[in-house]
DNA sequence: CTAGTTGCAAAGAGTTTGCATGGCG
DNA sequence: CGCCATGCAAACTCTTTGCAACTAG
């Protein structure tokens, strides 16, 4: 999809590498970098999202698209948690997920998608803060 | 949050009972209802959700919010399945969230939010569909 | 050089809001 | 009858697009 590594993009990755654990909007890339303008932080990340360096999340039930980087050998197709606190993502253990996958594929005959599937809820460090309250 | 039952409430909601097992957006909901206004299609649809009669679900990567059906009875805190070519909602069997959960709980310590994770995949009747290509 | 990228500003899509009117209870 | 909800249109927010200028290779 792309051929050049200009600038800008390269700024980019490095944000985005930099951010690896969050999920971000796109708009939210946009605002943290003043030096791209708002059409290049677009047109980068569906590039990128295409070429499979980035991964498209939704979070939540905002209306903005979410983005995060995706290292391929890191999270080779991993299913992924999201901590609604905190919006760090996790990634689910490989046996769980085998678990999960084959359970489901047992019972409902449902495959399901590694790449676009993110399971919400509340981090262990977040759920330490909460207990204090 | 809302005191009155309007036509146009009760449009809507015999509108989502009759498409429970779909995730509709509310533009589409608003398109297919030309009988209520837009805003009182989104109003109620907020206050809806406030109200726990309707869920928020974020839809592929679509910026479109969507929303589904919650019968409190049917479905008490089961997880979601989301066909990702026909839209359909399916019921994880409880065993098998069950066994998630657990797994989670242990390996990960992540506790898993059930009323707002969706899982997404093809389902039983379009993996058919789709073999036959 | 020259095709891919950028920046800008204008257009789009979806959603929200202000305000006067209308209707539920 | 009083207050909530509706309808309309205008405002908003986020994202996409057209096009001339720029730049990586």
């Amino acid at each position: 999809m792309s051929k050049y590594m200009t600038k800008q993009r390269k700024t980019l990755l490095d944000f985005l590498a930099q951010h690896a654990d969050q999920s971000l909007s796109a708009k939210s890339v946009a605002q943290a970098l003043p030096s791209l303008s708002v059409s290049a932080v677009y047109r980068n990340l569906s590039d990128l999202e295409e070429e499979g360096r980035v991964r498209r999340v939704s979070q939540g039930g905002s209306r903005e698209v979410y983005y995060q980087y995706s290292d391929a050998e890191a999270c080779q197709g991993c299913l992924h948690l999201l901590c609604n606190r905190c919006g760090k993502t996790f990634h689910m253990d490989h046996s769980v997920a085998k678990l999960l996958e084959e359970s489901l594929a047992d019972t409902e005959q449902f495959r399901i998608d590694r790449a676009n599937t993110v399971l919400y809820g509340i981090c262990a460090s977040c759920q330490k803060k909460e207990d204090k309250h």
